[in-house]
DNA sequence: AATGGGACCTGCGCGC
DNA sequence: TGCGCGCAGGTCCCAT
């Protein structure tokens, strides 16, 4: 469930962990998670390089190599990064100068991993919308009211905005107090200030508290994140509202869990 | 264009 | 106690 708070502080765990480093080997213990190139060529490409520079694109992890490459990963719902590592269970294993090892792990096989000549021709990256602290106030409001579809599925849209997942659109629309069934282009002018506001703030509060451990997000230390304190509706059904006390409701949206006060978001 | 569903996976929690 | 089932969600893909 890594979101864009959880993949930011990998990302600045990894800078601090393993950026410089050259990648000696590469074990690839299981080959699904990669793909692209085969795994030889993905092997070839990566050994011998250093790790120039780190970054993050939505949810989705960039480390530029100095051989001119770029490994990409995708932690979908399962992935972690561990350093230093050496897990039996790892699924990909980079032997990094030094000695110590970068772990790949994965339980369910969802995450991908791309070793790519140049990551911005990725179609992925070429259709997101824009991270949420570029984004504008102003064209922000012109985005909404061009969309007739309901606020919560449309936060979860990579295309519309990158980096929000299911987690944290329910935590930003309890701050704005929306309900996560209204259209988009129906909402406010006032509410779609609250709605800037809370993206950022939201987001920028979890990545200061390095993210919520649920599922499997661990750090890549194997710390855990400290945000899960502070939700308020995520994963509460049925608990009362922490400000209102009227009990969280879940209801279902595009198959996924929507969790929201029905008092408290209009 | 918008919406819904299935696919990809596996561990967990639930009901019986 | 043990089994089988549904569920969790990021993204893509297909159908309507």
């Amino acid at each position: 469930m890594p979101e864009l708070p959880e993949v930011e502080t990998i990302k600045r765990d990894l800078e601090k962990a393993v950026l410089g480093k050259k990648i000696t080997e590469v074990c690839v213990h299981n080959p699904k998670v990669i793909r692209e190139p085969a795994v030889a060529g993905f092997k070839r490409g990566l050994q011998g390089a250093r790790i120039k520079n780190i970054l993050r694109r939505a949810k989705l992890l960039i480390l530029e190599l100095s051989n001119g490459k770029s490994l990409t990963i995708h932690l979908k719902m399962t992935g972690q990064l561990v350093y230093p590592g050496g897990a039996k269970n790892s699924r990909v294993a980079f032997h990094l100068s030094g000695g110590k090892i970068l772990d790949f792990n994965d339980q369910r096989l969802f995450a991908e991993l791309r070793l790519l000549d140049d990551w911005h021709s990725l179609k992925f990256i070429q259709r997101l919308g824009p991270e949420p602290a570029e984004l504008d106030l102003a064209q922000f409001k012109v985005m909404l009211s061009k969309k007739k579809t309901a606020i919560k599925p449309l936060l979860l849209d990579q295309t519309f905005i990158s980096g929000i997942g299911n987690l944290y659109a329910a935590e930003i629309l309890f701050q704005a107090k929306i309900n996560p069934l209204r259209r988009a282009n129906e909402l406010t002018n006032k509410e779609k200030e609250l709605l800037f506001l809370a993206i950022n703030d939201i987001l920028k509060a979890a990545i200061l508290h390095a993210g919520s451990s649920v599922d499997d997000y661990v750090r890549v230390s194997g710390g855990k994140g400290g945000y899960v304190k502070y939700h308020k509706v995520y994963d509460r059904q049925g608990k009362p509202c922490l400000v209102c006390k009227t009990m969280i409701k879940r209801i279902s949206q595009g198959g996924r869990g929507t969790y929201f006060c029905p008092k408290c978001q209009r």
